[in-house]
RNA sequence: GGAGAGGUGGCCGAGUGGUUGAAGGCGCAGCACUGGAAAUGCUGUAUAGGGGCAACUUUAUCGAGGGUUCGAAUCCCUCCCUCUCCGCCA
């Protein structure tokens, strides 16, 4: 959400930064609302300060002998009482533009940072590095796709048992697939906690309340899934339940920054991408991740996003995993975000970079939406917080596969894998 | 799901409808005492919003929302949450 005082004193600045994001928005209309919604609370406060001392002077000369119905009291009790109506009735014009300011405010992203390239589309991205040498196909040679050697192998369902138990986009890892799941997670948790990251396992059901809270809803509610009974929601990353962890509180400044690690199963609708990434185990409604991230020191947190950013590419390095780095211009940054890299990892049978991990700043602007502030000295004020994949579970078992693939059908790991593997390092035909 | 108890400041805990943002204690901070510390004493110690350069001032907040009243932590209604016991259950 972004800062009412900069809504009221400088609109015409926030919508020169919304348009970097491609989005023309006159605010002029909800500068007034928020100008209007102040005058009213002053007029109404006033008033209250009135009624307070009409409601002590009655006390008083109650207390001073005087008679609760005679003249003076009675005159008094009038007084407070016109005062109650004048109060009421402002209370409740002032309620009507507060609700409508906070509507229309919780719509509104993030102002992009300064730093953050112009550009309307993907197309307009940066690429900021690369690391490693992508595979490609050796003269003669066909490099297969991840779920072509994945279905081979046995390690997934080809779909039809999955959409048995749920629907399309929904995957059953079996045997060395499911066991090759299990220790990505363990390897990546294993590995950021040794950095310093604190593992959470969070409730993966969240209230309406945190996705509000890290930016999802009020204007992406159709790309969560929604408990039908219930103010509950599957939580389409960790990042929501996180957030939320320190929802409301006020964090010691010495305790920044606090720096969390999770696995979460993550669940999406995938909304308007019909057709797309069918198979395999790019696009799923459900998918496994482990998610980094940051609440910190405003004045850190520039130095916190290529920290963390460098966290989640020292998974994809632990893995040999060519990828690049890349930094998204205005027009395609996240609802939430002031600025992102995405890390795309080299799928070598597919023979393309695929995003496999999005590290965002947020600035302040989950802080103000979910209240979460430190205190430094006597002041209070808004933290920063970011988040980063590190990494997405499936999209990484897709790139070890088609990295590691060999000319006699089998597929070969990495040598970090291999203790979580049971001291297996290559995945073979199951006969 | 059934029965009962309860939600007050960072924590514990008092609070008869009348100047209560709230006694007392703990904790924390500053000062004094000390060679230093402990102990002791004194002072201070919530959040958010408005006005003011500032000192300061004002409004709201005792789980949430309504109501009664000139005035509500205190009375009434609704809801939420927590705890205990029972049931069910990984």
């Amino acid at each position: 959400m972004l800062d009412q005082r900069l809504l009221r004193d400088d609109p015409a600045l926030i919508s020169g930064q919304l348009a970097r994001r491609g989005i023309e928005i006159d605010l002029t209309g909800l500068q007034s609302i928020a100008i209007q919604e102040r005058n009213l609370q002053e007029q109404r406060s006033d008033l209250q300060a009135e009624g307070n001392r009409i409601g002590k002077a009655v006390g008083q000369q109650i207390q001073a002998g005087a008679s609760p119905d005679g003249p003076e009291v009675r005159d008094l009790r009038d007084q407070g009482n016109r005062i109650k109506q004048q109060v009421a009735g402002l209370e409740e014009e002032e309620k009507v533009l507060e609700a409508r300011l906070r509507e229309q405010l919780l719509t509104l992203p993030n102002l992009p940072d300064p730093r953050v390239p112009e550009g309307h589309s993907e197309a307009d991205n940066v690429e900021v590095s690369t690391w490693g040498t992508p595979r490609r196909p050796t003269p003669g040679e066909t490099l297969q796709e991840h779920w072509q050697i994945a279905e081979r192998l046995g390690l997934l369902d080809s779909g039809e048992r999955s959409v048995r138990i749920a629907q399309s986009r929904f995957v059953t890892l079996l045997g060395q697939g499911a066991r090759l799941e299990r220790a990505l997670i363990a390897f990546m948790l294993d590995r950021h906690t040794a950095r310093g990251y604190t593992e959470v396992m969070p409730p993966i059901l969240v209230n309406s309340a945190s996705l509000t809270g890290s930016g999802q809803l009020p204007k992406f509610a159709e790309e969560s899934f929604k408990c039908a009974d219930d103010d509950l929601w599957l939580t389409p990353t960790a990042e929501v339940p996180i957030t939320s962890l320190h929802r409301d509180e006020v964090i010691p400044a010495e305790k920044l920054p606090l720096k969390y690690v999770a696995h979460t199963p993550c669940f999406r609708r995938e909304a308007g991408s019909y057709g797309r990434d069918t198979r395999g185990l790019i696009r799923l409604h459900q998918f496994n991740k482990v998610e980094l991230y940051w609440f910190c020191h405003p004045e850190q947190s520039q130095a916190a996003h290529e920290r963390l950013t460098r966290d989640a590419e020292g998974v994809l390095e632990a893995l040999d995993l060519p990828y690049r780095r890349i930094e998204l211009c205005g027009g395609d940054l996240g609802f939430s975000a002031a600025r992102t890299y995405d890390l795309e990892v080299w799928l070598a049978g597919a023979g393309a970079y695929r995003e496999i991990s999005s590290c965002s700043t947020c600035a302040d602007f989950q802080a103000r939406r979910s209240a979460i502030r430190f205190k430094e000295g006597k002041k209070t004020q808004l933290l920063h917080t970011l988040n980063g994949s590190g990494l997405a579970i499936g999209r990484t078992m897709a790139a070890l596969l088609e990295a590691g693939q060999q000319g006699d059908g089998s597929v070969s790991l990495p040598a970090a894998l291999v203790p979580y593997m049971g001291g297996i390092d290559r995945l073979s035909s199951p006969g």
